[in-house]
DNA sequence: TTTATTTCGGACAACTTTATCCTATTTGTA
DNA sequence: TACAAATAGGATAAAGTTGTCCGAAATAAA
């Protein structure tokens, strides 16, 4: 469904989110132990994610990755997607036709819109905050 | 969401699906014309098809593949998804944990689980003969 | 039995994604 | 200012997917 490297990010700023709320930076090394994922791959997403402005660098010493604050509330799921993945998990033909629609559809056209519009639709409507709350509480998990 | 080899497949058996109701065997050149894929790889996609039993072939002169009949009603869209991709779509995290389920789950387990059981639903109840009416009918397309 | 036709299957090439490494740049502190 | 601690970013490697090529094997017809 999502790339490897969309599958990291989502995670890492999961992670962000929840240090961003307790006023503590992490760092690439921090967050890849912590989603058990390569570091140096990480450290790369992270780069698009501070590109995309989901997330926000500090360098040099005491610097490291963090969220404002108000940020954990309002982004939601689909701009962490749309920064490493694009929109290809919406747009584009479920069997790769080059124009696709209402007027010219492949044979799953119809039913493949309704997942794609469900599965959209809950991208759009998940925030950073839900997901984080659910790691901080102990009911979700970022690894293993 | 489907690899290229596994749209191919979907787009290459509903073709074979449409002659086959009309006793006609067709050959990897064929099908790849008309489904606008690279001959070679349609080819080694086919002999998938082929192993896992969604497609018949015939060698020596006057062979193409064929699909029996009374398969085309009852070969949902599932097995041709499986024969080529497997079962990643349905199994495994949203977010690549090893192990994601209801007592441990990734943060978007529940959310992700509900579009999967759907997906997974309509292609286990889409047959191949809905889909290569479609085509025959004029209503759906297999290219552009 | 020979020949033409056609799928099968292995080897390999190109491209994309994933992953690593090393140096440059930035920044806080002594 | 010098140093240490961090991220940024380019180069490159490894792995996976996509795509090509060619000879082997099978089969129908002459």
């Amino acid at each position: 469904m999502f790339s490897k490297a969309c599958e990291y990010g989502i995670k890492a700023t999961i992670f962000i989110a929840i240090n961003s709320s307790e006023n503590r930076r992490v760092s690439p090394k921090e967050i890849s132990e912590e989603i058990d994922s390569p570091q140096a791959f990480t450290a790369k997403i992270l780069q698009a994610l501070v590109r995309n402005n989901i997330v926000k660098s500090v360098r040099g010493a005491y610097g490291g990755f963090e969220i404002e604050k108000d940020k954990i509330a309002t982004t939601k799921l689909s701009q962490i997607v749309y920064a490493i993945d694009g929109d290809g998990i919406y747009k584009g033909c479920g069997l790769g036709l080059h124009t696709c629609d209402e007027n010219h559809p492949c044979p799953v056209h119809d039913k493949f819109k309704v997942i794609r519009d469900e599965l959209k639709h809950m991208l759009e409507n998940t925030s950073l905050e839900q997901l984080a709350l659910d790691i901080k509480s102990g009911v979700a998990f970022l690894k293993v």
